[in-house]
DNA sequence: TCCATATATTTCGGCTCCTAAATATATCCT
DNA sequence: AGGATATATTTAGGAGCCGAAATATATGGA
């Protein structure tokens, strides 16, 4: 057993690559180990933000709002953290029921919602923030400021590469 | 508005650092940028699999079964997937109604379970395997081996970052 | 004016995710 | 043997995720 949690060998992949040939052994290597990252520094992220009464898609919502205290519309926050407007909702619902934000019909259209930031919401993000900074000044610790450059430029490429799929 | 869907520009995340004295730039850049393209990747693939009647996990099940034809536990399903023993039944109580896996009791041990490949899930497996592999490819495109050796080893590196925050 | 079409948000049903608690079975110690 | 403890899985309840359908409001043209 060894697909995926633990990343798949150089050896298993080149026997995998017996039944599929189209397999790229370093792409496979690279994209997996891609998925694990991400999904470990969104995991790790999720459990900062848990301990301060948040999850990750609540403080996105909550960083916008610190941005724009005039307020934004659900759309526009669904676009702005990358989730459907049926999410959104959800979220918003969430958020509103803690006192973090308040929902307000527009003025001028009268289907539309503003959200805009209450200060309990704001109080929040005061408190996870330093911590978070630390954390991911701990985590890339282990990178050198050329090697973060490097990567970040790689992963650019990715997902460039991403937007080629659609 | 321009957090996290469109990453911060570096001018963004100096302003930030006024607040926030222990934000390194470098640093926040890299992993916001991780996490962006960890999500899209994921979405990517979630996307390409829903085609097929599968999701991420789903499929992730599946390919663990398929090198142990013998069947797993639950909790080595799991383990091996990295969610939650909860999750992982809901998990499989899809995957048995859709008749991609097998649940007995174990023999020698009345609480375990061994879940067991179905021909419908190998059959899901071989019908996504092929075009996913494409996709890996298309998107890794984008790299030189050479790079993708780097991305693989920046990233190995995160990995070690994150284990240090527990 | 009035209807068709477009837009903003919410609701609905299904899947996934978690932690904590419940259930069933094993095992170890006296 | 019998009871405490440990292990394997499921259940319960709350949050988040989606696409599709429902609701409410705007807008543009006949």
């Amino acid at each position: 057993m060894f697909e995926l949690r633990d990343l798949p060998s150089r050896e298993a992949l080149e026997k995998l690559r017996e039944r599929y040939e189209n397999l790229d052994v370093t792409a496979v290597d690279a994209f997996l180990r891609l998925l694990r990252t991400g999904e470990d520094a969104a995991a790790s992220m999720e459990r900062h933000m848990a301990a301060h009464g948040l999850s990750l898609r609540r403080f996105s919502v909550l960083i916008l709002l610190a941005r724009n205290p005039d307020g934004l519309s659900p759309s526009q926050l669904a676009a702005g953290t990358g989730v459907s407007c049926a999410t959104m909702t959800g979220v918003l619902d969430t958020l509103e029921r803690d006192g973090c934000v308040v929902r307000e019909h527009a003025a001028t259209d009268r289907r539309a919602v503003t959200v805009r930031p209450a200060p309990e919401g704001m109080a929040r993000l005061d408190a996870v923030l330093p911590g978070h900074y630390d954390r991911v000044a701990t985590v890339m610790a282990a990178l050198s400021p050329q090697e973060r450059e490097t990567l970040t430029a790689l992963l650019g490429k990715v997902s460039q590469g991403l937007s080629r799929l659609s």
